[in-house]
DNA sequence: TTACTTGCAAAGGTTTTGCGACGTT
DNA sequence: AACGTCGCAAAACCTTTGCAAGTAA
């Protein structure tokens, strides 16, 4: 029984097979993992996901290929503060992360105002910006009933 | 031959005496390095200074001490994207980095507009900040004569 | 076939920790 | 005296790498 999902390369697939790597399966299946990833996930969990799909992949080559991935540029590296690195598939769109400091939740946002700013600073300051990195850490703003303060 | 500075408590080791840490010679000398620093080094780096004070100093004094000296927020991490923390005295006021990603150079920066920008994005998402962080990479703007393009 | 990739296990770099001794309060 | 702190060395963690075997092109 094959899933009908494998018949069709993953976005990053096609971007390693642009780039003339040698698509092993192993390299297919994280491929497919970060692609089909909504979240931010680290280097163990990706194995984890990779190795539910198969078992015979090494989480060495899980590492080699985050770093490969970045390397070529299709997924980009982040570090939410935790202590390990934190992955995410390169889009087109720039973007940047609001930390939930409760509960680890990450929510991506943009915001064209920010980033005026930001080329304006740099600008400024003298420099060309070559990348930025913005993480805001935040609490939810609960609006429940008034609690005895 | 005593220099003169020993006997100024530097404004970390009076933050940590007012938090009734016990002010040992160790701590004395490793608060009095990062308040003396005007740059951002790291664990290491702190160790290499405070040993210089003092060859009696362990670099798991030195890591322990940062750890301490952060949770108690009185000096800040920062991640500058090699793979070590760098750390900084917390003064009060607020800013952000731009590193040369040539040079390793770090330029910190402050601005209004960015502090609005970012105030604005967290209450939009449902969210009180309770910290930012943004790094700028860049290049410096030469302006020598034209080069042969 | 050839060059690239893999798995395994060992090693690397940074940071933490158990423990007995020591120093501050 | 009591408790926190220190140094040392071991270990924990994340990540990289040497090597021999395997595989895509």
């Amino acid at each position: 029984m094959t899933t009908p999902e494998e018949a069709l390369p993953s976005r990053l697939e096609r971007a390693c097979a642009e780039r003339g790597l040698k698509m092993t399966g192993q390299r297919r299946i994280i491929a497919r993992v970060l692609s089909e990833a909504a979240d931010h996930p680290d280097v163990e969990e990706v194995y984890r996901r990779a190795a539910a799909i198969d078992a015979g992949i090494s989480l060495a080559t899980v590492y080699r290929s985050m770093r490969l991935f970045e390397e070529i540029g299709i997924i980009q590296r982040h570090d939410f503060g935790d202590g390990r690195a934190r992955y995410e598939e390169a889009r087109g769109d720039h973007h940047h992360h609001l930390i939930d400091i409760e509960t680890g939740e990450v929510v991506e946002f943009q915001d064209p105002e920010l980033e005026a700013a930001v080329t304006r600073i740099a600008r400024h300051l003298g420099f060309d910006m070559i990348g930025q990195r913005l993480e805001i850490f935040g609490r939810r703003i609960q609006r429940k009933g008034p609690e005895t303060a």
